[in-house]
DNA sequence: AGCACGCCGACT
DNA sequence: GTCGGCGTGCTC
């Protein structure tokens, strides 16, 4: 009786998900488990490989033999089970290798670099090889060296004159410091009175009685050379965890709950003790204290000897929620984010592996932090789009989080102050729990929207960007030496440039949109691909020099409110201005500083900010989002008005916001100015069931890209075709729009089309699109397809 | 992805 | 004849 192990390899097949049967040689069985890395031979070389399943009782055909693993890596095993079963889930649901779910599973940086090398063994008759190869080579140096083929190499292998190691290298080191400390009595070592370092090092280990080699400066490193040739001293290695840097903690003592959240707290405790999944969704206004919420249930969980994630929807959002949990819990905090370095990321990952932590704070891949006794993920923010992973797999970090939790019975904590109209939803038929915290902490109002119609102004003869009510209160506020912030969801000068004899308008000659002014209008960018093109003096096409920018962006912006208001000190904050990782915490402290008074900026201004002197919040066009193509726009749009609207009147003194639109009527802008959410839900919920659209049904979207119009063309059509037959004999539902083509068809050169596919929650389209192996409809390499299950946008 | 095989043209 | 160009096919 033999064993076998099904393993998934790391090399990308054709054949997307297959996976390989190897032997499992008697003398690794102890160490072999599902969720093992492996070294495997795979046609003529050795490759990386996950252990996804055993069989017992294989026995090994004759005419097929299998090959033998040939080593495993780690024991225990890198991955549990349960995670290589949550990445089997992952792989059916969203469409996706097996291999890139694990791989999403783990930090890069354990991956292994192997490289063969060679070594002699007996002596040929050529002494200079015999010479070279006395230590390990590659085989392209010794090519470089020697006029040999590589068939006369693999003849000396044969012959048993060299052989073949496997050099495995980790791309990530784990990082080490050198301790030391006195190996003997003081009183025993003598050093020269002229020998100033050495006595100055000897006194440093008296005090101190351990010292970290390189936090020693230069001078003294060469007293503990000669300590060490003395053996006065010995050194030991000691494993340190890279750390991100932290925002500076405060000792804070946990804050009264009040009555609201006390409610809410007893029923996320009760459901630590079930067993069963249960999903929370907290819907909480702006300012109601959620946090203290998740910290006060986190410590509940610790206390039962649990383990738990904390999501956040972005980077720079982390190191907020870091801090506070941080403040709380000391060193029992992991963090898990892609603006880690490889290394910090490698070693935060392992302290939750080694069971080092109990709380893992960060983006959304940290959904998988291989927590053994997961108690709860809580995600924060839940509504953001963010939560989606718009590469393979195209995962909802949501549903992940669910699937996950219910291997351990844990709990899910949605926190939101504008839910997702699913998630709302999904509460209201009772899948979630809700929980409702509508009463600010400090008690303060929240501030009043006003509405301001810009095509009355229009009609008033007012042409500036600004309506004559939020013109007055931005001289106002900054009259009285309090702060303003801005939003315009459109970065750079303006959004078109035309001219006004020909209407000629600049496109980028790669995408299919118009190029957007950057610098005053002097250049001219695509924000889809960065093309570039500065602005010429006359039309390309009728010569004339009447050029106009139309549309406006944050940069224009901030030009008109200089010329407005020429004492107002301003901050830019969009994806321009913010290019490096600390200038978001930068713009933080200066605008909290008062070092500026006007804050201008895109949706990233939206979340987390904390102003207590920002009182006038202007919304400079509504519109912007509302009128993007996409059946979630309502959507985007309430939740970030009101997340806006939040960014006023934070502490002492009372806030407003200003609300300029054309679209004064439409549901999302009237409802939002009202705090509406439950008016809002209700209208947007009739549009998504009379549109057939989520809650309702789900979606796919199925994307061709090819450098070739035709190709996509004719391989869009073939797919749709092949689907259609296959749906055919399908009793439930399913339904197939398309060939769609997108709103921006053309994207860096390629042309894109679509289709958008329509199905029930309980489904059988997924074993469908699954078994049509989408793979071999591409002809060539210049198509691809991408299949996006529950995609963020239909875009 | 890599690695070998094979089939064709350019050269000793 | 044979060296090497890269198109094609396979990987338990």
């Amino acid at each position: 009786m033999e064993k076998a192990a099904k393993i998934v390899v790391d090399c990308p097949l054709r054949d997307i998900d297959k996976t390989f049967d190897y032997m499992i040689p008697p003398h690794l069985d102890a160490f072999i488990e599902i969720g093992s890395r492996v070294i495997v031979p795979f046609n003529r070389r050795m490759v990386q490989g996950f252990v996804v399943d055993i069989e017992e009782n294989y026995i090994n055909n004759e005419k097929f033999k299998l090959k033998e693993i040939d080593k495993v890596l780690e024991f225990p095993s890198i991955l549990d089970e349960k995670l290589v079963k949550l990445a089997k889930w992952l792989s059916f649901n969203y469409n996706s290798s097996l291999f890139s779910c694990i791989q999403s599973m783990l930090p890069r940086g354990i991956k292994l670099q192997l490289s063969e090398q060679y070594s002699l063994v007996r002596s040929t008759l050529d002494s200079d090889f015999n010479d070279f190869l006395s230590k390990p080579r590659q085989l392209g140096d010794i090519l470089d060296n020697f006029q040999l083929t590589k068939d006369q190499i693999n003849r000396y292998l044969l012959e048993g004159y060299i052989k073949k190691t496997l050099n495995i290298k980790t791309v990530v080191k784990e990082k080490y410091l050198q301790e030391i400390t006195l190996d003997r009595d003081i009183d025993e070592i003598t050093v020269p009175a002229t020998a100033l370092r050495q006595q100055q090092l000897l006194e440093l280990l008296d005090n101190q009685q351990r010292l970290i080699l390189s936090e020693l400066p230069a001078p003294l490193r060469g007293a503990v050379k000669v300590f060490q040739e003395k053996g006065y001293i010995k050194s030991k290695k000691i494993k340190v965890y890279r750390e991100p840097d932290t925002l500076n903690l405060n000792e804070v003592q946990p804050k009264e709950l009040n009555c609201q959240q006390q409610k809410i707290f007893g029923q996320l405790v009760e459901s630590i003790y079930e067993e069963s999944t249960t999903t929370f969704l907290l819907k909480g206004i702006t300012g109601s204290g959620k946090t203290e919420v998740y910290l006060r249930f986190v410590k509940e969980l610790i206390n039962n000897g649990k383990d738990a994630i904390i999501l956040v929807p972005e980077i720079s959002l982390t190191p907020m929620m870091v801090s506070r949990f941080k403040e709380r819990f000391g060193d029992m905090v992991a963090v898990l984010h892609s603006g880690l370095t490889e290394g910090q990321k490698f070693d935060q990952w392992l302290k939750i592996k080694e069971g080092k932590v109990k709380i893992a704070v960060g983006a959304r891949s940290a959904v998988f932090a291989p927590f053994k006794n997961l108690g709860a993920i809580i995600i924060d923010e839940e509504h953001e789009s963010t939560y989606k992973q718009e590469e393979q797999p195209r995962y909802v970090t949501r549903d992940v989080a669910k699937k996950r939790l219910e291997q351990t019975n844990g709990t899910l904590l949605l926190g939101s102050a504008t839910p997702s109209i699913e998630s709302y939803y999904n509460s209201k038929i009772g899948n979630y729990k809700i929980l409702e915290l509508n009463e600010r902490a400090n008690n303060k109002p929240l501030p009043n929207i006003d509405i301001v119609d810009m095509r009355e102004e229009l009609i008033k003869g007012n042409k500036s960007i600004f309506s004559h009510s939020l013109h007055s209160a931005i001289g106002e506020t900054l009259g009285k030496g309090e702060q303003v912030i801005l939003f315009l969801n459109k970065r750079g000068f303006s959004a078109t440039t035309l001219c006004r004899e020909c209407g000629f308008t600049f496109k980028c000659p790669n995408c299919d949109v118009n190029l957007t002014s950057h610098h005053q209008g002097n250049f001219l960018i695509c924000h889809y691909c960065n093309y570039s093109l500065s602005l010429p003096n006359s039309c390309p096409k009728c010569s004339s020099k009447h050029l106009r920018f139309n549309g406006l962006g944050t940069e224009r912006l901030k030009e008109d409110i200089q010329k407005n208001f020429p004492g107002a000190k301003i901050i830019r904050m969009d994806n321009d201005t913010m290019s490096t990782a600390s200038s978001y915490n930068e713009v933080y402290q200066n605008f909290l500083e008062g070092k500026a008074n006007v804050l201008i900026g895109t949706q990233m201004i939206a979340k987390g900010f904390d102003f207590p002197k920002v009182t006038l919040v202007g919304i400079i066009l509504a519109d912007m989002t509302l009128n993007f193509p996409d059946y979630k726009s309502s959507e985007k749009t309430f939740q970030l008005i009101t997340q806006v609207a939040g960014r006023a009147g934070r502490a002492d003194y009372p806030g407003r916001v200003i609300l300029q639109t054309y679209s004064p009527e439409h549901y999302s802008i009237r409802t939002s100015s009202q705090y509406g959410y439950e008016e809002f839900y209700n209208e947007e919920l009739a549009m998504r069931r009379s549109l057939a659209y989520p809650p309702f049904t789900r979606l796919a979207k199925i994307e061709v890209v090819s450098k070739s119009e035709n190709t996509g063309r004719a391989v869009v059509r073939e797919i749709y075709n092949k689907l259609e037959e296959k749906l055919e004999n399908i009793p439930e539902s399913i339904q197939l729009l398309g060939p769609v083509v997108p709103a921006i068809p053309r994207l860096k050169n390629k042309f894109r089309f679509m289709i958008i596919v329509k199905f029930p929650h309980k489904t059988s389209f997924l074993n469908i699109i699954n078994q049509l192996n989408l793979i071999k409809f591409k002809s060539d390499i210049i198509t691809n397809i991408k299949v996006d299950i529950d995609p963020a946008t239909l875009m």
